[in-house]
DNA sequence: CGTGCTCTTGAGTGAAATCAACACATGTGG
DNA sequence: CCACATGTGTTGATTTCACTCAAGAGCACG
């Protein structure tokens, strides 16, 4: 097994307050592990046995009406934790993850979660930092969904994602992971249909230029616009 | 000033594990506060300067639109801790809180949050956990929303507020504070006025019994008919 | 080169919002 | 104590947004 380069985590953020020694007391208990697109990490449910950390690539979250409709609850970007519910009690995954595109993570046994939290500094900050960005992200969810239509959703939905997952080109920002239609309607509960009918209005209007699932956002303040 | 009673706290689960000393010392850093139905606790967006216990009454977290749109986020029952965002990194408050009953609450400036934290076993713990049913909740509503037709988000809410908020009655459960159909559009992300209407149908068929800001489930298992 | 995804577009439908009017309860101040 | 304002709740009529149904076109991959 080839030990893991200290560089890999020593640029994060959640690292940032640890020493060599540290970094590397924590890659030597960690697990690395490569997923195709579209594979599943954990489902919803399963015992929560491993926590992970997103090296490369990006992870969907996703949960299963009893009907069987899904919805998706966010994406996750490289460097950041995922299946961490344990540090809210939680004994089971509360949501499946799966991966958006090739991924890249390091994984380890829940056991350490605690540990980790406990004895180094910075890291249970950042864990719970993260944890409130994501409940303000799930707060502002909540609002949007009770309160707009599903244009408006469809608008800030695809800020977010320029602002969270953006890649500038030629043309404009570009979300960095193939998206499709049905994906946009179960990130704004809404179906593949009325996305599809948005988006080429937005594409006649010159905001947007989407082919198959890629999508690039051309002029952001019309989409502003739209948002509200 | 009189002294507060340790029993006051000792019976939450929150203080379980806690002796009479440590309760003790808790209690005296702690400030009373007593509220009337409909008061402002605290506003979304404020420095976050203190955190709060719920000792007794109802407490409803609201959120506003940018278009002045209100939602209710959740109510918090007595026992519980709220105005904690402070534990996930927030230095503001992420949204409002207002007394849906008259209210008495125990009060801390926010820089005891970490001591407590740290130095008390089984508050940290107890802590993470009511967030973590409370991100749980969030799911859910965010599923709900997005999936399901008003009828049965509004059996779902009620059948949350029975379990939640319960009180047993000669005639069923009854949600133990005055409750609007204004509320339960806000909570359902609806109107008034459809609320009214599937108020009444529920009424007519001998599910609930509903006066003014009361409703009283007399047939839990029909609202779960509706609740899906 | 066909088979399965993905995407588009039109037509019809329906759930719930909006618009509108009114009834009733509660509380307030003259 | 009454008059009035305010808050709450009901119900009907109308409208609209977005879903459902339906059909087909384009692309990608084995």
């Amino acid at each position: 097994m080839n030990k893991l380069d200290e560089s890999l985590l020593a640029n994060l953020p959640l690292f940032a307050k640890l020493d060599r020694a540290q970094i590397r007391d924590i890659l030597d208990l960690a697990t690395t592990r490569r997923f195709d697109a579209g594979a599943t990490v954990f489902e919803e449910g399963e015992a929560a046995e491993h926590f992970y950390l997103l090296l490369d690539g990006y992870i969907r979250v996703v949960r299963l009406t009893p009907a069987g409709e899904q919805i998706i609850a966010l994406h996750i970007p490289s460097g950041h934790l995922f299946g961490i519910a344990a540090a809210l009690g939680h004994t089971t995954y509360p949501a499946t993850s799966v991966t958006a595109a090739e991924c890249l993570c390091l994984s380890w046994p829940m056991r350490h979660l605690n540990g980790f939290l406990q004895s180094y500094t910075g890291f249970s900050d950042g864990v719970y930092k993260t944890v409130g960005t994501r409940v303000a992200d799930m707060n502002n969810r909540i609002l949007e969904l009770a309160t707009q239509q599903v244009e408006q959703r469809v608008a800030n939905t695809l800020l977010r994602l320029i602002n969270q997952t953006g890649r500038k080109t030629d043309d404009g920002i570009e979300i960095d992971f193939p998206i499709t239609r049905q994906d946009i309607s179960e990130m704004t509960g809404s179906t593949l249909h009325t996305i599809s009918r948005l988006l080429s209005a937005w594409e006649r209007e010159g905001t947007i230029k989407s082919t198959r699932k890629k999508i690039v956002v051309t002029d952001p303040h019309k989409l502003v616009l739209h948002s509200s």
